[in-house]
DNA sequence: CATTCGATCGGG
DNA sequence: CCGATCGAATGA
């Protein structure tokens, strides 16, 4: 039995159940050589609605966060600190605006890394996650998996209580 | 228009 | 610990 792709339907959720489904999925691109590259989703960041002041969309919708507002299942790519592509999955249903930030496979450590290793950049922005665009997820092959959840990372500026919210999940390996 | 500031990383 | 690096956000 061959691992199942991801569809729109699978992020169209609760962003905390999507999460909880999602680490431990693979993350999967094929490279401009067709050569197929699949990779362990092992640590991810919820941003989540519009009270959490952690998240772009806290301040109403931007054309740069605009993606976030869209339906579920999209790419919602960024450039942080001028140089490092951040990849998020839009969660949830249009007009609710949510995304779970990829920090870290566990090939590749760090949010900025994983895009650079993957060749990710602005350009995927907005892409539907699947085959025809060579970026999608499979689901994992075990039913359970170990999982910590702790507070994000680089979101101080949040306030004591968004910032503390153990919003970041990590694969326990 | 000027300035500030990141959902980060690599080098010293 | 600090500089890189640039677009979005904010304020004059």
């Amino acid at each position: 039995m061959s691992a199942e792709s991801l569809k729109e339907a699978f992020f169209e959720r609760d962003s905390f159940e999507v999460a909880e489904a999602l680490i431990g999925c693979r993350l999967c691109r094929k490279s401009s050589d067709q050569v197929i590259s699949k990779y362990t989703i092992s640590e991810i960041e919820v941003y989540d609605g519009f009270e959490d002041r952690a998240s772009h969309a806290f301040k109403g919708k931007t054309k740069r966060n605009s993606v976030m507002f869209g339906p579920a299942g999209r790419l919602y790519v960024y450039l942080c600190y001028g140089k490092h592509w951040m990849l998020n999955i839009t969660t949830q249903r249009y007009g609710y605006p949510a995304a779970i930030l990829i920090r870290a496979l566990s090939e590749c450590e760090g949010p900025g890394r994983l895009t650079k290793r993957l060749s990710i950049d602005g350009g995927f922005n907005d892409l539907v996650a699947n085959k025809n665009n060579s970026i999608w997820f499979e689901n994992r092959a075990s039913q359970t998996v170990q999982l910590k959840k702790m507070p994000r990372v680089g979101v101080a500026y949040s306030g004591p209580v968004w910032s503390q919210k153990p919003f970041r999940y990590c694969l326990d390996s």
